[in-house]
DNA sequence: CGTTGCAATGTAAGCGCTTACATGGTTTAA
DNA sequence: TTAAACCATGTAAGCGCTTACATTGCAACG
């Protein structure tokens, strides 16, 4: 207590005047542990302040009740709800859950897998499935489970997310069938981000279908803040002819869009049409609301959570499992003008 | 490389021929290793696909690199900001951060202090000053140094925020200048939040100075989702007589109330002018464009990376570190109807 | 009353790493 | 030529914990 370098198990054993072993045993097995010594070993554990040793207690027991998650990034809303659930649900289970975040770069993903796996991780969970093989070769190699979310993955391994290509192609049909011919479309940046590839491959996919041209889907990729969907945004709505419609890579470039239509007075759905994609709360805040596609990330923090558990635990496990999605309309899709 | 279990320091030792000293050598103080030897070593690390652990790591050299936020919650912006800065700064300095939330429960707060001191936190970043002190008196114990950031606590410690009641009250004074004289206001829970607290009552402070009486400040306090903000929106507004204004305790709040306001058909500012604080990116995606308190968030999260970081290698430190605040007028404050 | 069995506790061997110290080989200066 | 100095590397002792196994004490049984 007057110590100023931290108390260990030996400090609260010689305290309360029994083994180390008999310590530990109350802490992790206390009904192994007769109540009168219990309480004295408590006691002893409350007065020193007492807080194990992660590390040593790692290395002793090979186990972290830890699982870690990559993200791209913290500074949007786009991976928080999802990851929320994915949390709740863990902790749950009495698993941990540790956060980093990769800012979209491959190699920093690999250094914080390394991290998250030097840190004893049971397990990982990494967005999306575009990433070079050496990185899930060092996790096989580990022998530590994986699972991929956010989309569905064609190969081997466990996935739990959305078919983004078809529900973008879902929405743009949708646009098509409003009259619509001068598409245009703000993507995410698409290289190693295969939601964005995907969601721009199935815009592509409906233009084709319904014989637009190529030269009338220009396509800007652009990154993850407003700033970036308005910039883009500017740069569409100076084209001659002028697009009739943005359909925008997720629901924050979406807003960053809106914005800049409305610096420029254009009156939305009338004089341009915008869509989204995710719809995170930012969809029902602009106005007029955002026309975008439902994704529903708790019930993939959920079922990411459990497959990762039964896989951490070897149950039998699926190893594809794919969330719905559904289109939402609200204010910013409608007929083109003309 | 076939052994399916994971590789360790006396397995890449014995592939490259040398003592597992000089292989720790190589990974930590590399010029202290002959060059053949060195590419000998990180050859079998690389084969090997070895990641030091963590843990025995930890526990040998007795220290970590890591240092612990503990941030109330995850689920909106108003701490991504701050954090994402202080991470930045922190990793130049070589550290890591992690991340835990509370969900703004004390107990869950010190449950997460213990988890990250246990795990080796060299330093702890907390959020606001209204704790237990038990919950602080642990930290001491333990001899972890930790700073409080996003206001400016009065007593002890180490503290880098601003002024939140000089900069509610200041905002109060400018809203009355426009004429307003019923007030209201949507602030932060704030018990156990100094942050809320502060604002409230520097709103309180105003109007006080201007003689407003009580009855023409009702406050109502709500948790930090749109949906909150919405549904107090609602109960404000069904008052008689009805405020003129609407000051909300953060961003997040203001748009929820925007959207209820504009629900029930009220024109902003013409029928009733909002305000929010924190002037997250949010402010300036509404419409109207959300007047505000700007708070510098990257350069709070800088102050306070650096004060811990001085704290943890015992260079001498300032103690309260005040960051600067200004009202942002944008489109939601204007004079009150009558 | 001597066994047996069991429950509570102690003993001690590591878990994977770092590092003080020891060792041996090579260079340098006298 | 030899001692001193130095460098690269090895040896081995722990860091704080868990846990298999050993020990103890006591209740229950024949």
């Amino acid at each position: 207590m007057n110590d100023h370098s931290k108390p260990t198990l030996d400090d609260v054993a010689r305290a309360a005047g029994v083994s180390t072993a008999t310590v530990s045993r109350c802490l992790n097995s206390p009904d192994q542990v007769i109540a009168a010594t219990r309480l004295r070993v408590m006691q002893a554990v409350e007065t020193l302040g007492y807080t194990p040793d992660f590390g040593g207690r790692a290395l002793a027991s090979r186990r972290t009740n830890t699982v870690g998650a990559i993200i791209p990034t913290m500074d949007n809303a786009i991976f928080a709800r999802g990851l929320q659930s994915f949390q709740e649900t863990l902790s749950r289970f009495g698993k941990t859950l540790l956060v980093a975040s990769s800012n979209y770069d491959p190699a920093r993903e690999r250094e914080q897998m390394e991290a998250l796996a030097g840190r004893g991780a049971d397990g990982l969970l990494l967005i999306g499935s575009a990433r070079p093989d050496m990185s899930t070769d060092y996790l096989r190699r580990r022998g530590i489970p994986f699972v991929r979310a956010w989309n569905l993955g064609s190969g081997d391994g466990h996935f739990v997310g959305f078919d983004n290509r078809a529900a973008a192609a879902m929405l743009a049909e949708r646009v098509i069938a409003y009259g619509h011919r001068r598409l245009s479309m703000i993507a995410g940046v698409t290289q190693m981000n295969d939601r964005a590839a995907d969601r721009m491959a199935g815009v592509r996919d409906a233009a084709r279908a319904a014989g637009i041209a190529d030269a009338d889907l220009p396509v800007i990729e652009a990154a993850y803040t407003f700033e970036d969907g308005a910039r883009a945004m500017g740069e569409l709505m100076a084209r001659t002819p002028r697009p009739s419609v943005v359909m925008c890579g997720n629901d924050v470039l979406a807003v960053g869009a809106m914005q800049r239509a409305r610096e420029l007075g254009l009156a939305m759905p009338a004089d341009v049409s915008i869509t989204g994609f995710d719809d995170i709360d930012l969809a029902r805040v602009v106005t007029p609301e955002l026309t975008t596609v439902r994704v529903p990330h708790r019930r993939m923090g959920e079922a990411a959570a459990e497959m990762l558990i039964r896989l951490i635990t070897k149950q039998p496990v699926e190893t594809h499992v794919k969330i719905p999605t559904a289109i939402v309309e609200r204010g910013t899709l409608g007929p083109p003008r003309d």
